[in-house]
DNA sequence: TTGAAAGCGGTACCAT
DNA sequence: ATGGTACCGCTTTCAA
């Protein structure tokens, strides 16, 4: 059985006060019975619990973290950076994929607030917003990450998605391409749709329009159906030279398609992705690609959160962050 | 602020008692109340505190995973696994990353004894026996995850590692493949260990030594080490036609190694991989590779895990599925 | 300084 | 059937 705080109290011939004065260095303890209530616990290998000291109207020491999907290499990596400064910090991490259903994300939600987590950090795309207020109004701080609650007045470390977008647009246009189409995700995806529209705009000012047909949205199984979709595209009659990708898995279904159909990357066709994750280096050719600063937005959405515990800030705090276009071998000029 | 159990009996008229024997599907309560206690539960969109619950000595709903990192895709695919699995029932994951780090082990394990976990997963290859003994000792369940303490007593879902091994040889021997070479991770890793000697055997029985300058270790960044033995593996004057990585990552590294060095895949070199990670279908070849059935073991570890708290097995638990060979392009037969 | 005692939000036993 | 009440392990007044 595990010691617990009488147990200690016992031992070293005090009350169970004096214990918990020493364990939380407050109170006045004499030096001495506090050498000696610390030589008990540490004889005993007594750890206090959090399960107690929870109920007693402290942290539970616990963050919990919305993604859409773990086995995502871009939400593991989010995950790891912030699951490493809430480690900082003393606390531990509860993974919830929610595979974007409704249904999960509110079983979720309702589970990490029956668990009293001292803060949820969301970072997956279709959440309900009355939902997250709800929680919010139960003094449980919320903040997204990487994505945004749309009118939503909650917390958020994102990255400029508009202007990825215009970056992709930006770097295809300067390479000469003209004919640009997009492969996104869901819809109702915030980021995706903040960078179709960075895109579209880049375009523009180029005197150039991206048709809706040209842009084609993904579900489920991101590189199957981008693979999917980009063949689609490519299977038109004036076929695009360019596809812009909402993000890495599907720019790989890109990549697939292109290879799989005999179009070669990037000499007939250039790839840019979204997200700078670890595949991006793994393909062949290797991806060019819109990077977000995943380790930066772990760290300030931890430490945003946990700062929310203390004050209760006015107005939401929004952190943008640049994205960073990376080039590498998947975008070439266009061939005359 | 959140509705309590007393909130709900204040509005119900009753005991809290009675409210506890309703949401516990106990004791007898006539219709009427129970009904009457129900509205207003879901008035008061009212639900039991989990900490309160814990601390009565019933479960906290919580698992533990350590994994090395949970940015490494099979480890992510193996935390999805084991969530789902857990979500399933109604329990939630806290992730840990250890970076095979005996510190980070140390820490995290007793913050999750702290939190009072109902079972601990560890999909570390590094642990120190004792430390986890005197978890097992404190009666918290403990499973190992593809990954096995070398003679602890520890209940484990595991594939093959062995036969793994065997099947890479055996691939490798069947395509003409004499003069092979092994690309591991560190030399503690017994997953690594085991399927190096499965491999070794395979070859000893096809009349082959693998001599231990061919076996070359790698220790945090998979990739990045894995490309540079790989490359000081290609430049000896006999150089090797083919190369078992203990894992993806080290046989993506190989594939960089080879490129760079204009060494074509699977022409010139086969390269064999291991656990069958999203990576080997992105890179260019394909990746051969050693499946494990990451679905199929968190599955189990969790049920085994989960079974354990009621009956205390006697004997440890030892679960060893099949791994499975699949073929893709990075292996070929040997160029006469 | 030190310790007795009242919670925190439930569970479960025991009278009624 | 129903409710009173003693815990679970710890924090925090408040007296002594």
């Amino acid at each position: 059985m595990k010691a617990t705080i009488y147990d200690v109290a016992r031992e070293a011939g005090v009350s169970i006060a004096a214990v918990s004065q020493v364990i939380n260095g407050k109170g006045k303890i004499s030096g001495e019975r506090r050498a000696e209530i610390i030589r008990v616990m540490e004889r005993l290998n007594y750890k206090p619990s959090f399960i107690a000291t929870a109920l007693t109207g402290k942290n539970t020491f616990t963050l919990g973290l919305l993604v859409p999907d773990i086995s995502n290499p871009f939400f593991a990596e989010i995950a790891r950076a912030v699951e490493d400064r809430g480690h900082h910090h003393g606390y531990s991490l509860v993974i919830c994929s929610t595979d974007n259903d409704d249904e999960r994300v509110g079983r979720y939600l309702s589970l990490l607030q029956q668990k009293s987590v001292d803060g949820i950090i969301i970072g997956t795309g279709i959440v309900d917003r009355e939902l997250v207020e709800s929680i919010v109004a139960k003094s449980i701080p919320v903040a997204m990450i990487a994505r945004e609650l749309p009118g939503g007045r909650i917390d958020a470390v994102i990255v400029d998605d508009y202007a990825g977008g215009r970056m992709a647009a930006r770097h295809l246009l300067d390479l000469g391409h003209s004919r640009l189409a997009v492969l996104s995700e869901h819809r109702k995806v915030t980021s995706s749709l903040e960078r179709i529209r960075g895109f579209r705009d880049q375009m523009t000012e180029a005197g150039l329009e991206l048709p809706e047909y040209l842009v084609k949205a993904s579900g489920r199984d991101l590189i199957q159906e981008g693979k999917r979709n980009a063949a689609e595209l490519m299977r038109y009659a004036e076929r695009p030279t360019a596809i812009f990708c909402c993000n890495d898995l599907l720019a790989i279904g890109a990549l697939q398609a292109a290879k799989e159909m005999g179009v070669r990357v990037p000499a007939d066709l250039s790839i840019v992705g979204f997200d700078n994750t670890i595949l991006t280096t793994v393909t062949d050719p290797q991806l060019t690609t819109i990077a977000q600063p995943t380790e930066q937005m772990g760290n300030l959405v931890v430490d945003l959160i946990l700062g929310k515990q203390k004050v209760q800030q006015p107005d939401p705090v929004r952190t943008v962050l640049e994205p960073e276009l990376i080039v590498r071998q998947s975008t070439a000029e266009l061939q005359a």
